[in-house]
DNA sequence: CTTATTTTGTAGCAACCGATACAGATATCG
DNA sequence: CGATATCTGTATCGGTTGCTACAAAATAAG
């Protein structure tokens, strides 16, 4: 028995991810967020908390659209050397993609000191780098069980190698993307570990 | 025939450089900088024309010695394979410090949007990356000239990969770092490309 | 010691930050 | 229709940002 919400729920969110995405946290002002979502103060603050709570939302559904394309790629190939060339694959078409607002992966943008000093934000970063470390070793693990890689692999240790080596590609390109010159380097380094 | 600056200028910029290395550039507020530099807002200005100013030379002194560290550790070893892993050494060391203002390397952290918009800022990151992956090439051409590496070692491509990969471990170690485990990492990583 | 020149501290600027108070608009219910 | 609950826009809060104006303090040269 009230008024009901005039504006798109999801499409503001999704305007205010990609903002956030660009500028990251400190650097997104809230004046600019409520412009590019189309809404006010009162709007906003009905029914979102704060800013940080908006960009909670925010990494969430980047997690859902961006995080979900990679963790396919990952798993839905056929052996495990696949699935990491495709979640590579992932990774260099968001690069290129001219939609990308920032050749910064998100949840890289997120690891800064302005971030990291929130408590509940950074228990959100460290389970989300704890959780992609897990389902690359998982996946290395299930193809030296079957045998396609030799049983003197050690999945955890390559994990946390490729990790931080996709770490490194978001840093990296975020001042000098040349997508072929990556795609040499992402070539020899899995042969180096055997992939 | 005038008055003669009463505050150490080298002693304010080092503890001006360790506040930019834990906040970042945007992070660091000025009246904070005064406060731990010891100096008002008229020394400041009278010295520096600005806070982007201060950070360039913040930057500067960075390179000297931090950096410098690590250009070393590269040089002054008899092979190659030997002086990336002083290089790694000096990076871990650098993590380990307790001193260390933040576990991001000031270049890694100056990668962010905020420092990259500004023109100048950005022109300084792309230089110092080049530089690294420059001398990176350069030490492992000497090898595989020499026949330490063999003649089919691509070194500008090496050195890109790993280059990203010590982008990388800045960044997770940032969230997570366990040394040992990092050792381990980089034993397997070099192997991988034949170092 | 006087004068010229530079440094230093204080106070304050305009612009922005995230957040809020509150009145008016609007839709659902009885 | 009228009452009530919710949404929305405006105006503004106290605090911070980088920076500047300006007068007082200090030192070197004559």
């Amino acid at each position: 028995m009230a008024r009901t919400i005039a504006f798109d729920y999801e499409r503001a969110l999704d305007k205010a991810m990609r903002l956030f995405w660009k500028h990251g946290y400190a650097g997104t002002g809230l004046r600019d967020l409520l412009k590019i979502m189309g809404i006010g103060e009162g709007s906003f603050y009905n029914t979102l908390k704060s800013k940080k709570q908006l960009y909670l939302a925010c990494v969430e559904r980047y997690e859902m659209t961006e995080g979900r394309k990679r963790a396919q790629a990952l798993m839905s190939a056929p052996t495990a050397s696949q699935g990491i060339r495709a979640l590579f694959g992932v990774v260099l078409d968001c690069l290129d993609d001219p939609q990308t607002p920032s050749r910064l992966c998100m949840s890289a943008a997120m690891a800064s000191e302005e971030v990291l000093s929130e408590p509940d934000l950074r228990q959100l970063v460290e389970d989300r780098e704890e959780k992609f470390q897990a389902s690359l070793a998982e996946r290395l693990s299930q193809d030296r069980d079957k045998g396609v890689l030799p049983a003197t692999f050690d999945p955890q240790t390559n994990a946390s190698i490729i990790a931080t080596y996709v770490q490194g590609i978001w840093r990296v390109a975020l001042v000098d993307f040349d997508r072929p010159r990556f795609e040499r380097q992402i070539d020899v380094f899995l042969a180096g570990l055997g992939l």
